[in-house]
DNA sequence: GGTAGGGTCTGTAGCAACTACAGGATCAAG
DNA sequence: CTTGATCCTGTAGTTGCTACAGACCCTACC
């Protein structure tokens, strides 16, 4: 019998682990900062999951593939908990994060366009010094 | 006297740090990992920099503001010292860099795709749920 | 010469977001 | 009943800093 259905126990730490992708540890973590409720215990003290943690687990995971802070993430959590008619609140979160998003993708093309020039400048003659090592000797370029 | 051209004594760290835009407990600390070098130090163990330690400073500086990561600049840093006659090496980091920049403005970018197309579903009518909420919780369309 | 205020010294703790291990208890199968 | 897998807890490590406490020192001013 492979459990997974949950007859009086309901899943394993494994087992949750195993159907979210999670890694384990994490999910002892994940509880320790409350980002996943206590599950309740066999009488031996072992933790026993249901459904709604394997969702609101695949929840949290989506939300940190995404790029949300644990910050953010209780902030989404809790309106989902309160039911969501604050659909106003979860979109200013979503803007927000997405400004944040686009502005690390403005960072990187910065410094991927200083690496492209200069790595291109590389491999052409070794004439007049390491064009990187220059570029990180004198004044950058580095808007 | 504001002691920065170095008498006998040299910068103070607070003057290394304003020199180079460095916050000065950062200073010690890329001395206690090995990516400054242990200065001299005065009568009363205070430290006393010199003009080498701006450039170098400055060189870290600049390789982080790339991105580059600790492990990465100490190998910089040691082409540098041995005089740069293995440019190949230098090269090498740098290119192994900007895939890695590159990467990273991929994922950035995916994520980017999933939270504007969703976002702005948002505003439009609060028909059918949340559209952020809903991604989320169900098969995330994150690839 | 004394003192007030800054600066400096060290070691250590904290941040995000995990990951990994040690050492012990427990469970399930043979 | 034993064996091996899994579970439990607490704690330490990762990266790249930043900040604090408590002690020392240095300089300017009176």
């Amino acid at each position: 019998m492979e459990r997974d259905h949950a007859g009086a126990s309901g899943l394993r730490r494994s087992d949750l682990a195993r159907k979210t992708g999670c890694n384990l540890e994490t999910i002892r973590y994940y509880e320790s900062v409350g980002l996943m409720p206590d599950p309740p215990r066999s009488a031996a003290g072992h933790r026993r999951y249901r459904q709604g943690h394997v969702e609101r687990l695949s929840f949290v995971m989506r939300a940190r593939e995404l790029g949300f802070s644990m910050v953010e993430i209780r902030g989404l959590l809790s309106l989902v908990e309160r039911g969501h008619h604050s659909c106003a609140d979860v979109e200013r979160i979503g803007r927000h994060h997405l400004e944040v998003v686009r502005c690390k993708i403005r960072d990187l093309q910065n410094i991927e366009a200083v690496l492209t020039d200069t790595v291109s400048r590389c491999g052409g003659g070794e004439a007049a010094g390491c064009p990187l090592l220059d570029v990180l000797s004198d004044q950058g370029t580095v808007s």
